[in-house]
DNA sequence: AGCCAGGGTCTAA
DNA sequence: TTAGACCATGGC
């Protein structure tokens, strides 16, 4: 039966050190709404145009159409606006003692911010061991051969798998994402990929 | 649990 | 240029 660390351990192997989403907790909070439903590329080449006004006091200060024009070529301007606006308000006055669970539910609670969402804050922005889970985690799992019956099931299989270590759950989610989207996005015959030693069915 | 809103971008013709 | 797929989803 495949491991969470057999996994993270062949995609180490076979890409090395990973990125780090970003050290700057509010650009990552600020990015993880602009890339829902956008790709990664674009998102990083609007944050370049506006790189200096990323700060939680200065998006708090602008404009509802001020912020819906920076950040229009992420598409969606209107919610993600409302959105960022809203978790810039819950990030100036969060309690960062709060505990994990505590503080998930409270972002639950900002429309616009969903569990993948959520589980990205928690884990780059304040380094807490949630596991993110994606549909491109969902799909290489079900590649790999593994099925799962809930979302619990796959949250316990990374989660008791890899220990309360929140570096590594950032690690692997970028490393997964990478692999899908970067390295093996059309699929390439089994022997070229990586992970296929883990399973013959693989990609 | 599945469908749909929400805007832009990318691609192929 | 234009239809249609696609995008590191969320909400209902």
């Amino acid at each position: 039966m495949l491991s969470a660390n057999d996994l993270y351990t062949a995609l180490l192997e076979a890409y090395g050190e990973p990125r780090w989403w970003s050290d700057d907790p509010y650009m990552v909070l600020f990015q993880s709404v602009l890339v829902q439903n956008t790709s990664w590329t674009n998102v990083e080449r609007t944050c370049e145009k506006i790189k200096g006004m990323i700060a939680p006091e200065i998006i708090s200060g602008l404009a509802d159409d001020e912020l819906e024009a920076m950040i229009r070529p992420c598409g969606l301007p209107r919610s993600k606006a409302r959105t960022i606006k809203d978790l810039t308000r819950w990030y100036i006055d969060a309690d960062s003692s709060l505990a994990t669970c505590r503080m998930r539910k409270e972002l639950l609670a900002i429309k616009g911010i969903g569990e993948e969402t959520a589980d990205v804050i928690l884990v780059y922005a304040f380094h807490r061991p949630s596991f993110i889970i994606d549909r491109y985690t969902r799909v290489l799992l079900s590649r790999l051969g593994c099925s799962f019956r809930s979302e619990s099931e796959v949250r316990a299989f990374f989660e008791d798998g890899l220990g309360n270590d929140a570096a590594i759950y950032g690690y692997l989610h970028w490393l997964i994402l990478d692999h899908c989207i970067t390295r093996c996005r059309k699929k390439p015959e089994c022997g070229s990929c990586p992970l296929s030693a883990l399973c013959r069915k693989c990609i």
